[in-house]
DNA sequence: CAGAGATTGGTATAATATAACAGCACGTCA
DNA sequence: TGACGTGCTGTTATATTATACCAATCTCTG
């Protein structure tokens, strides 16, 4: 899915991300009914959390935020969701941020990369194929079996780098 | 630089691997040496117990080896040892594990890729401008230029499976 | 309704990482 | 020589991220 408001890869400041929130939430809701999984009042307001905005957010920050809802909740409520959604497909854990961002493909099963802008932080998760065969070719070439990618790349976005 | 035992990316179990420390010693030694830096004993040991294996160990598996020196390390010291170590380019952190591993090709600046077997848990080092360029090629026609990669394959090791 | 399985609430703790400051080692230069 | 600066180490304390565990509740199904 390329993001709703533009035709641009990055998110810019003006597009409107309520239609992000919602149209996040309305996959969501069919895929846990595709699936038979059950997206129950805290993981959809887990998931509404991490789709606030396009960066990385959190679990502590998450469950702040959940606190600030009126309920009090304690670390294993949030982990318990963001595991969840995980294995929905519907969030994804970023490694060298300790921090989850919402999928931006939540339709079918895949392997991404994501783009971090370390100045705004904005993420972006790419679905490219053509760097998933390429990795695992190389892979392969050392008799290796690739299960999972883990591919992160930090730098700066079209915004946020001085050629803009 | 190629394992030093045999002519394969993957170390087998019988490789001497007293060879592998003492020449990842020998070029830490170096690069500190050409780069003006100070490889102290604690960095120094540091090191070695990084290189105690092709695995990737945790920070405080490295303190509970120091105290088991004698000397009773407190976490900044083996946190200090592992950031000098990194900023000098002689140890690598796995994000996806929380834990470091010993450079494989330290005489020179680089982006590298990992390979981890999820069952033995042997990590391996690539070096693929191949996949740089690639990356750095889908990012660019997104705008994006990157700084940083962090590219972790988590799989089977040609010893651990079952075509083997 | 009964029972199984999933979900949630809650306590406690584990595992990873950093802040902050004091003392020391070692070279430099007056 | 001795005062100083810089970088390294020791130490205490704390921050941040994540999980183990058990009891209570909910939901679906038969
Ligand atoms: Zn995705
Ligand atoms: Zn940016
Ligand atoms: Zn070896
Ligand atoms: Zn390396």
């Amino acid at each position: 899915m390329k993001h709703a408001a533009t035709s641009e890869a990055f998110p810019d400041a003006a597009h409107d991300h309520a239609e992000c929130i919602s149209t996040a939430l309305a996959a969501a809701e069919d895929t846990c009914r595709r699936e038979g999984l059950r997206l129950t009042p805290i993981r959809r307001r887990v998931l509404e959390l991490v789709w606030q905005n396009h960066r990385p957010v959190g679990a502590y920050d998450l469950l702040d935020q959940l606190s600030r809802d009126g309920k009090r909740a304690m670390p294993p409520t949030v982990y318990r969701a963001l595991e969840f959604l995980q294995g929905a497909g519907l969030v994804h854990r970023i490694a060298t941020l300790n921090a989850f961002v919402g999928c931006s493909h939540p339709d079918h099963a895949h392997q991404c990369q994501f783009l971090i802008c370390s100045d705004c932080r904005t993420v972006v998760e790419l679905e490219s194929e053509n760097i998933g065969r390429s990795l695992k070719r190389e892979a392969a070439a050392l008799g290796f079996q690739v299960r999972e990618q883990s591919v992160e790349l930090t730098g700066l976005c079209p915004e946020c780098h001085p050629a803009h």
